[in-house]
DNA sequence: CGCGAATGTAATAGCATATAACTTAAAGAA
DNA sequence: TTCTTTAAGTTATATGCTATTACATTCGCG
């Protein structure tokens, strides 16, 4: 009768899955709040451990949020690469920016968690946060469906990214009411949808041009 | 000998100016360490006054954060001001999209507290902080230098406005490293700028045809 | 001058992070 | 199986921050 580590074993001394659970118990907190709402006392009390548990998975508050946040990157990549894998009329590009879009703006405060800190600039080179946030931007460079011409794909990948996240906050600043409010956020992460086409269609021209004249 | 209302009045019971004051050491810690730096205990030791003190001038620590916010907001107004009347080969909007990328990047504790928190979106409509943000959005607007053509210029003004919210945001996350490093902050920031001019462009000259053709 | 409002202080409650020292359970070697 | 080691959890405690309460001082105005 005594399952050891997979849910939870009913009433052991070892809880079984404390790390992965405190992960999944401090999103939630995230998801409203940001990560000013986690406290660890907190997580502690609700999944029914002592205080200092905690610390045998995570060294301190911050080694704890650089997990969040790398799970929460994780849960983004696979959004987006359902965004992208399902069947639709639009392009990959656009669905993937309406989809952070709708990830910014409905989980903000996870979204603040890994735009808006420090952490993923603290971030060691090869970290678990590290990777899954260069995981994430893979994605949108594969949203291009455009094949590598020297850097400039990569470089309209930023640029859509970095406008994605400028639509987001100014959207969760309230800047879209008042004389703005013309404007929604989908058309205005439209257009830039739009434009990084635009301009890689130029781009792809340019280097076949190129690479013709060379050759 | 007893000068009161100015400076350090050398020994008296009241400070004589703490309010300012503690916004002023509030911005010198957030220039580090972004909002979490801001610790009231710490300003009140720094200031010389007891550690309650400033609960006379503020409600709480997030009362504190708005004006210390609204108090940035309007410095990066001056910045953006000067930067946009200082004569100059490039553009005024080039010049304060280089301007607010800098600042971003320079003084990036400061700028998350404007943008990445959620001070600002909780700041009511007539508030000292939703009326300096607002100032700070009317100089983007300017920097345009275009006439009214009803809501696409606000549009534009919002685009590049958050494009370049993003650039900085990604910068600070360290994304310019990599596979992305050929492209420099101030490149990308620069193509926003020319994006939204051509845009611009086009939306005067719609306006203008529609008008003449409605006369 | 004197009185009320503004501003500051001391004392204290409450919560969060984090560490230390001790305990229990699990897992592998003898 | 038993013994031992180690991972994981516990209690107790130190430290630091926010915030409130009750009290003291100073300013400015009538």
């Amino acid at each position: 009768m005594r399952s050891r580590p997979a849910r939870k074993p009913a009433k052991t001394y070892h809880h079984g899955d404390l790390r992965d659970a405190l992960i999944e118990a401090a999103l939630q907190e995230a998801e409203r709040g940001g990560a000013e709402a986690i406290s660890i006392k907190a997580l502690a009390k609700k999944l029914g451990v002592s205080q200092p548990a905690p610390y045998r998975h995570f060294a301190d508050r911050e080694a704890l949020l650089a997990a969040v946040t790398a799970q929460a990157f994780r849960q983004l990549s696979a959004l987006l690469r359902d965004a992208m894998a399902r069947p639709s009329q639009q392009s990959k590009l656009s669905r993937l920016a309406q989809a952070t879009l709708d990830f910014g703006l409905r989980r903000n405060g996870i979204y603040r968690l890994m735009f808006a800190s420090r952490t993923v600039s603290c971030a060691a080179k090869g970290s678990e946060l590290h990777e899954a946030t260069r995981e994430t931007f893979a994605l949108v460079i594969e949203a291009l469906e455009a094949p590598a011409v020297g850097y400039l794909r990569e470089r309209q990948a930023l640029k859509i990214w970095a406008a994605l996240h400028g639509v987001v906050m100014l959207a969760e600043q309230g800047l879209f009411t008042g004389e703005a409010a013309h404007a929604t956020r989908e058309e205005l992460v439209e257009d830039f949808v739009n434009e990084t086409k635009a301009a890689l269609a130029v781009a792809i021209k340019d280097a076949r041009g190129r690479t013709k004249a060379g050759a």
